[in-house]
DNA sequence: CGCCAGTCCTGACAGC
DNA sequence: TGCTGTCAGGACTGGC
């Protein structure tokens, strides 16, 4: 499941081959992914031929493929989107629902088997107004302060909130997990009752846990792979996720699980107390 | 506005 | 072996 680092280490390979290669032809698009925006398949089919990549871009988990039109092509890989170039003598996967022909006989093929990515084509894409999200996790807006103001007023439990892309864009399940328990925070902790003191230990473990991520090339649980369709590596690192009943790799205590916000949730009770109300 | 339930979708897997 | 049911979850929609 792509979340920041799977998209950030899939638009690094891409910026590196891309910028300043024209989309030759846009070979096949399936209108049911094209969920974002006011153009129509059609329309983007037309208009893309000839136009000339000037950036790979990134914001929280949608990429962004900017075009010297000021355009932009806007892919958001759902739960079990693929972004890969190949040679266009390699037969196309099933559930193929984008293919883009490039120079050199290559092609940028989208495959999403449960279709739960999107596609958006923007005329005028600005990136701070086109995608309605919060701050960028690794960007020096996100601090402790801006987290106090949002989480204020919100009774909701902290990993609904984190998972919440207005709020701050590109944390997923996996990762949300990971930084709640790099913070000791209880995942079931009202919003409210996060003080400076544990917005400041959830910033750090969120950025901490995202730069290790994007090292490690990303997480490869179920379907991630990279532009090049190999697996990430920081599987071999995550703390809780997907180790229920296994050892707090801090305490020694097991794992638990429990679902918030229709998510599996993975924490230690020990080392992840609730926070306690300020109000009292 | 906040919050929650429902919706989309298909591969993988358990159970019969 | 082959069917059926369940689960996984990111982002959006609609109801209250």
């Amino acid at each position: 499941m792509p979340e920041l680092p799977e998209v950030e280490t899939i638009r690094t390979y891409l910026n590196t081959i891309l910028p300043s290669h024209p989309v030759v032809s846009v070979k096949h698009l399936d209108a049911r992914m094209v969920k974002m925006g006011t153009v129509s398949s059609e329309s983007i089919a037309h208009r893309l031929p000839g136009l000339v990549v000037q950036s790979m871009g990134r914001r929280g988990k949608y990429l962004v493929m900017r075009f010297f039109d000021k355009s932009a092509l806007i892919i958001h890989l759902g739960m079990s989107g693929r972004l890969v170039v190949e040679p266009e003598a390699n037969p196309w996967r099933s559930h193929t629902h984008l293919v883009l022909g490039l120079r050199e006989d290559k092609e940028l093929r989208l495959v999403d088997p449960r279709r739960f990515g999107r596609i958006g084509y923007f005329v005028e894409f600005d990136k701070d107004r086109t995608l309605r999200l919060g701050p960028e996790p690794l960007s020096r807006s996100f601090t402790a302060q801006y987290l106090i103001d949002r989480l204020r007023r919100r009774k909701s439990p902290i990993k609904s909130l984190l998972l919440d892309q207005s709020l701050v864009a590109g944390l997923g399940n996996i990762y949300v997990d990971e930084a709640l328990f790099g913070a000791g925070i209880h995942p079931l902790s009202p919003g409210s009752t996060v003080s400076f003191r544990s917005a400041s230990r959830l910033v750090r473990s969120i950025r901490r846990v995202l730069r290790v991520s994007i090292a490690n090339r990303g997480t490869s649980f179920s379907d991630y792979v990279d532009a090049l369709g190999h697996q990430g590596q920081n599987q071999e690192y995550l703390a809780v996720y997907g180790r229920w009943g296994q050892p707090c790799l801090k305490c020694g205590s097991p794992i638990h699980s429990l679902v918030i916000h229709a998510r599996t949730t993975h924490f230690c009770q020990h080392c992840q107390p609730m926070l306690e109300d300020l109000e009292g």
